[in-house]
DNA sequence: ATTTATTATCGTAATATTGCGATATTAAGA
DNA sequence: TCTTAATATCGCAATATTACGATAATAAAT
């Protein structure tokens, strides 16, 4: 990324910025949209559905793990991936706090 | 970013992708977070809000432009910025679309 | 016309991200 | 135990991001 003031900012903008930036990948929002597609845990095949190295699709799970909008358990010689809910109220309630009602005033 | 293989995803995806990305940045966040903190659009004193350069955050304000979630005007010799609400419905849908009911068999 | 104020852009150095092949790790099955 | 299968990690090269000082651009004010 650069260097980054991350000293300058607070725990939740911190945390939130690492939430927006794991969403910020094409790949990784196309194996969300694929997770969301099922309707159950996908155990094993994510690999054959991006044109990406399995090396670079491990990756992109582990950054999606680790912001915590994936969750993963092993299955045997397998894992299992699912979307982790529990990561969206932050998102929504910065969105909602967003959108919120400024004056347009002058920009409009 | 690296090598991004972005012939390889929808338009729409690689749109979401640009445009959490732009939100991936905590500096772009706080931005945010200053523009909605006011009633009114803010015209000209964003610099002395964040702890970086002129320079700097003329380059984060572009950025956030660029993926439409701010407008700004110009007024004489500033700008005057606000927050796009435009911009907010798509990701509300995708984190909607994403947080849906996947039945957690395995990863619970 | 000159100065002042404000924002944008350029150029550069430091650092981060991405993707992949190769290899390690881990668990199941023969 | 040896092999097979699946996923994770390492190391590297290519590229992107970030931040800043310096400078350009633009518009208002004198």
């Amino acid at each position: 990324m650069g260097i980054t003031k991350t000293e300058a900012y607070t725990t939740q903008t911190l945390s939130l910025a690492a939430l927006f930036k794991a969403l910020g990948h094409p790949a990784r929002i196309a194996i969300l949209e694929y997770l969301a597609k099922q309707t159950t845990c996908i155990c094993g095949d994510i690999v054959a559905e991006l044109p990406l190295s399995q090396a670079s699709i491990s990756r992109h799970l582990s950054e999606l793990k680790a912001v915590g909008l994936i969750k993963g358990t092993i299955s045997g010689t397998s894992v299992c991936y699912c979307i982790n809910s529990a990561a969206m109220p932050n998102i929504i309630e910065f969105i909602n706090q967003i959108k919120s009602p400024t004056n347009q005033t002058c920009c409009s």
